[in-house]
DNA sequence: CTCCCAAACGAAATCGTTTTCGAAATCAAC
DNA sequence: GTTGATTTCGAAAACGATTTCGTTTGGGAG
């Protein structure tokens, strides 16, 4: 019943635990006679090594945090895919928290997992972190830490993002291109660095193209929780405020695809009357009606792209490097669909 | 830069490492004095305990494994939260693997968590597995394991799950109760349980009703991924083989979606020409046009009704109890929307 | 001054592996 | 039969925390 352990087998062939260890692990001065002996009846006992045991001695625990804000979402649980296969290809196991998008949460956990030891931690971050000692605390601590998605430009570790302003310019310019005039956008909560830059772009696109900047047009959500109902709301208020409005830019398909629901119910024809662009391309904005144009976001790729520069930064630590930095930028798509011209 | 450790405390501290321990654990037999000495130098150093050295003592990880055949799936991820949600709370990590639907991939996954020594682990079956030997084996360690959605009813263990069959009954008997004279089902893959019991369900409610069951209705997908295309696929060659269908009971919401999407191009009127019923109640099907119908499958209850159980028999386990094996039926809800009349 | 008891602390074993450093054994060569 | 080199193996010390027994100390009772 209970697990077999090296001394088991080492009793059950009168030879030391250190033998058994070793032929397990291929030393070369280990006979192949003992070698062959040890594997075969490691064997068939069903011998595993005790991790608790291997990891106190090597102190590595083989395994990665990961703190997302929220799981139920196509473009984070494309992201956990990519990660987590890619962990396990390099031998890696994934602990995976969620933030809420809640700051205290969020620091609470880098504390768990800090205490639970794992090799590495990987973290998008609330919307409502402004404040990084939880993060510096881990990076001070020589445990590597990657950023994807959203990040804090002022802490000093590796990420790995898209050009959010530049896809955001993209969007907004083929809303000039199909002959929109005046364009809202939906910019979500304030503090996020891609929300930030999402306006940017879409500030520059304007300026660009000699359009007036109109602050009016803009909509922040206090609660910012990128939500369908966000995208109500914010549709209906624009309504009342504006009868000019002929394109939107929306931070996020989810928010779009709560606007065309609204705009659908209200009788505005999309993309006749108001043209939309959102912003990561989930499955659902492919089969709603209008079918929604957007910016694919590369999820799977963040993932898997996260967890190698972590890994390489594991390796740097596990061979007493310094570990370097990097900042990885993936590149982004604008996918036409039916909701502009 | 390395780890605190209790040696370290307690060398500052001059006393012992057994004081610094017990005096962190509250022990009786320490003064308060000393604790009130011990926890202020621990909490300025920023002492955490090393996991590995406490679990080898321990002999538990306070850490579970979760193995799902899909991530990026509204239901599944839905789970996910729920689970890891009430682990947190109960001081529980989840380590989370994806089976992408393969049995050999289940079958190595189990290993990996087996290895890593997780307290339990909370399984839903890949539609490819048929053989159980990989489950029995952690059950024949007196390692909780919990299965929930997709499961195997020959196994001896605890499952979640909802009443498909009984679900599947109020589906179809919703399509007869609204004028449906004919009805097909999109059954997905063979082997799941739940498939099987949809599939009943359907069935039953057909001969409840004196209606003919026709097998020809009946869509089998061998790949059985339960993805758009093959609802669309589906479609397709069901206005081939029938011209009479007036209603579908489908599987999943995703395949309904492919299938919504393909009549629309095919100019078939929802629900006027065909009525659809889905499962599930993906988000998305409160979205796309015409909004479907469909079963509403409580994902977050799931995953917290799933961990409530494993950390249940954990304890039983931890105090020497026998683990006792419960089956748990979540209820469903028909969700009524524009794609049935 | 003894004796006893409780309070407060510590020594040491333990969990299961890994790894260093010897030691023993074998063998070849002279 | 000595020497030196090669194999092949083990003893023992980690890793860091927990926990079982002691042991010491001080105080109170007689």
């Amino acid at each position: 019943m209970k697990p077999v352990t090296l001394k088991q087998i080492a009793e059950q062939l009168n030879i030391s635990v250190t033998t058994v260890s070793k032929a397990l692990k291929d030393y070369p001065d280990i006979s192949k006679k003992t070698k062959a002996m040890v594997k075969e009846l490691a064997l068939t006992l069903n011998y595993k090594p005790n991790s608790f045991a291997v990891n106190l001695r090597t102190k590595e625990s083989k395994t990665i945090g990961l703190i997302i804000p929220e799981i139920v979402h196509h473009f984070f649980s494309s992201v956990i895919k990519g990660i987590i296969a890619q962990a396990e290809k390099k031998g890696y196991l994934v602990i995976i928290l969620q933030s809420n998008e809640s700051y205290e949460l969020e620091k609470k956990q880098i504390d768990l997992l800090l205490r639970q030891r794992v090799d590495g931690i990987l973290i998008s971050l609330a919307n409502g972190t402004a404040d990084y000692n939880h993060l510096t605390d881990v990076l001070a601590q020589d445990k590597p830490l990657v950023m994807f998605d959203k990040i804090a430009k002022i802490v000093k570790c590796s990420k790995v993002i898209i050009d959010d302003r530049k896809a955001a310019y993209v969007a907004t310019q083929h809303l000039i291109d199909t002959g929109c005039k005046r364009i809202a956008h939906f910019r979500g909560a304030l503090l996020p660095q891609n929300s930030i830059d999402r306006f940017l772009g879409y500030k520059k696109a304007l300026l660009d193209n000699n359009r007036p900047y109109d602050p009016s047009l803009v909509y922040i959500c206090e609660c910012g929780d990128n939500s369908f109902e966000e995208g109500k709301m914010n549709a209906r208020q624009l309504l009342k405020d504006h009868n000019d409005i002929d394109g939107i830019f929306i931070n996020t398909d989810l928010v779009a695809i709560g606007a065309i629901t609204e705009f659908n119910q209200q009788g505005i024809k999309i993309p006749e009357d108001i043209s939309i662009v959102g912003f990561s391309n989930w499955f659902m904005s492919s089969v709603i009606s209008p079918t929604l144009t957007t910016i694919d976001q590369p999820g799977y790729l963040m993932g898997k792209t996260a967890f190698k520069q972590l890994y390489k930064e594991m390796q740097q630590v596990k061979n007493k490097k310094p570990i370097v930095f990097e900042n990885i930028v993936l590149p982004t798509d604008l996918v036409k669909r039916q909701s502009t011209k």
